[in-house]
DNA sequence: CCCACATGAGACACTCATGTCTCATCGCGG
DNA sequence: CCGCGATGAGACATGAGTGTCTCATGTGGG
């Protein structure tokens, strides 16, 4: 029975990925169970959608044990979450755009546990000397959520190749877009 | 009454900036005019959107002339645009989240010419020298929007100051979270 | 073999947003 | 002053999605 709701939550997670409005209907569909047996395991759509929100939180959080935030440089370890936590992007992406619904509501907790984490490693960066400090932990959090949307976005609809999404994802976050005169690392 | 339209299409698009979902009838409140009058306006939910998605494209062309980015450098371009596309992020951000939503139905033709002048100005940057060549410009461009997409989110939720706005966002896309040896140009 | 339980199919009521309609009111120009 | 046009208010039908329910089926364990 919970192996069923797994396989029900990760079907729905790769729909909602691709269609974000697709209905309760179709998520059962997808996940080859009626309807009925969908209500049986998500009392609504809108547990479905905070079961969800607890996987991405689960696999984020999964991600960045793996990460190996902790370790220096800092660069290595945001180069190595944005690799690990590649695999959950199109979930991430979803439930980026979802939260921008919830207005009143305050968003769950684990979102600002990962927050922190993130944050700190930028922060820890600044202080190793490896980051600029002109851009501030929070942003650079923030702007690395909205590349993995944009890029999740991109390989979904075909304008990107998913293998270039990691390396795309972190120069840019890096490095940028402007060239630099001394030769740093290259490629992979 | 075309004055009519336009206010009420500007209340909307202050709204559904905000809150992606709301209805008729709340747009309708925004605008101070009944429901009834705003379907005189605009057909229905639909042509509203169409009509928001024009407003947001004449807008960013407007920015793209105001930018002037056919003049070098194109580092200097870029930053001239983030600036004045600013204004309309919220609004650009709404509709690149709305486009997810259009599966089948193919993108107004304008996003395209956009896409193309922004795309443009990376590629010249490329040949120039001034831009790394190991991301495509066509990864750069809807990295802009992402940040675009993420910086009116990070504004309006708080968590960031609207007067940074352009500096993160031109700061990050340009020259990446990296800490830069040779000494760049500074601040403003 | 038989029963318990999970499932699938479908009917049903309910909510909500939409789109259309009517009608009273108000303002403005002739 | 009259009438036209635009507006606001609201009723109404419609459709979609949801949530709940019942019932038949089927399968696996006792």
């Amino acid at each position: 029975m919970a192996l069923d709701r797994d396989h029900a939550l990760r079907a729905a997670a790769a729909l909602l990925t691709r269609k974000s409005t697709a209905t309760m209907d179709e998520v059962a569909k997808a996940a080859g169970i009626s309807r009925a047996t969908l209500h049986r395991q998500f009392a609504g759509r809108d547990a479905l959608v905070r079961a969800l929100e607890a996987l991405g939180i689960a696999e984020c959080e999964t991600a960045l044990e793996a990460a190996r935030l902790d370790e220096n440089p800092a660069e290595d370890a945001v180069r190595r979450l944005v690799r690990e936590v590649e695999p959950a992007a199109g979930l991430l992406a979803f439930l980026y755009t979802e939260n921008q619904l919830f207005e009143g509501e305050e968003q769950h907790a684990g979102w600002a546990r990962i927050d922190d984490r993130i944050t700190a490693v930028f922060r820890r960066g600044q202080q190793n000397g490896e980051f600029r400090i002109d851009l501030t932990p929070a942003w650079l959090t923030e702007a690395l959520f909205g590349l993995l949307a944009s890029g999740a976005w991109m390989v979904q609809s075909g304008k990107g190749a998913p293998k270039d999404f990691t390396r795309m994802i972190a120069e840019l976050l890096l490095g940028g877009a402007l060239r630099r005169d001394e030769t740093q690392r290259e490629g992979s």
